[in-house]
DNA sequence: CGAATAGTGTCTATCAGACACTATGGC
DNA sequence: GCCATAGTGTCTGATAGACACTATTCG
């Protein structure tokens, strides 16, 4: 029976800059030595696939709970990783803002890069880590639709224009911050008051929403407009 | 490093007496010997996890072309498997109405079987196959929403009512003749008229269509009515 | 003819998108 | 006061669901 070697590679993202922007190693060891590519490593002997992806995740970002992670596929065409037969269970992780990421052991360095960048093909990603990150990037456009996933790149408590952020900066064009205020409220279960209010965004003060229970929009959020 | 054995498992769904239908073969090997599983197997030392999934779908249905192949998700539990550990790729795929399975060489018999007799838990699974297939059928349930997905189930050539059979069976309940013919015609690209007519049904003779190009359904079929 | 299914038209409530307008802060 | 953002109201066009009605076949 042929054996393989398993391995997780994380698709994290995160809103820096009003842009979409994607969590990248530096590879110290060869192949690939030098080039970008998605934070990822080993399976433990013992280790459940989830809790080797939140594993690589704290190694590479510090951060621990209120991080969406869900699984994203798995990739193992033969020959994709010259070391050997190599199957990876790719995940895709959500985070809010946060400080610059700490580079792990196996990584000379950690640095966020807007998905855009990879996308036009300005820079490129080591191994099939090209595909992957598109496969990620399609699905939390996708999912931004019909679920509350937003909040997650949100720090815990939000105005409804950050929110509204989120939503601009993963889709890349506007939205009706009118329409989008009273969609997004009247949502029972996406958002739940706090009774505070924030002044950072240089108007009337904003409510602050904390994310509520509901795991499902309906009716969605749509992405564009019909042309 | 740890090595894995890698294995492909498959949740084939069809329509069969108006009801959703899972394929599943009678273990003939111990572990889990006699008890019923999903049909599945090692990847190849050279072979593709899509190459496999279609290799192990084909010695179970002798269906080739033509066939809706997705994959599901990847489940690696340690201990899910007493022979060691392994990981294993899940496939969604969607049959046409056909003659009955042949058994493969590694399972003393294939059968159909409503998959309400798993959900209710009447019948389980061997390993962790049950929740497998309630990933699968969730999966199905959901993407008739927003894909033409509904015609895999159906031969090359179907009527509007055969067509709204499928999604009756897949959801569990009843649909308006009137404004479902409505909805799928006028979704430009989901269906193609073909000229001819069919008379089975009884009535009035009724359009046969292809299935159109469509990719994905917009505005989508909504699954139930919001209580 | 009646029974059955195919397919169209119409009404209503709801919702998305456009946008006028009011509310409340900083300067 | 002026500007910026928060938040509400209103209009219009599209659509889902309910259902009356017409069309075409079989027996």
């Amino acid at each position: 029976m042929q054996e393989f070697f398993v391995t997780v590679d994380l698709v994290v993202l995160t809103i820096r800059d009003d842009r979409l922007q994607v969590l990248v190693v530096e590879r110290k060891y060869p192949p690939y030595r030098g080039d970008w590519a998605l934070p990822g490593g080993y399976v433990g002997a013992e280790e459940d696939l989830e809790a080797a992806a939140y594993r690589e995740l704290a190694e590479e970002t510090a951060i621990g709970a209120g991080v969406h992670l869900e699984q994203l596929a798995t990739y193992g065409e033969p020959g994709r990783d010259p070391r050997g037969r190599t199957v990876t269970v790719a995940w895709l992780a959500l985070v809010p803002e946060m400080r610059d990421p700490s580079a792990g052991t196996d990584a000379a360095a950690a640095a966020w890069r807007p998905v855009e960048d990879f996308e036009t093909g300005r820079l490129t990603l080591a191994f099939d880590h090209d595909r992957i990150l598109a496969d990620g990037i399609e699905r939390a456009r996708a999912k931004l639709e019909y679920s509350p996933l937003a909040a997650a790149f949100c720090p815990p408590e939000f105005t409804v224009a950050q929110l509204r952020g989120i939503y601009e900066a993963v889709w890349g064009h506007r939205l009706d911050p009118r329409n989008f205020h009273r969609k997004v409220t009247r949502s029972d279960g996406f958002l739940e008051p706090t009774g505070r209010t924030s002044t950072v965004d240089g108007g009337r003060p904003a409510q602050l929403y904390r994310r509520g229970s509901l795991d499902t929009l309906n009716p969605p959020i749509t992405r564009a407009t019909q042309a």
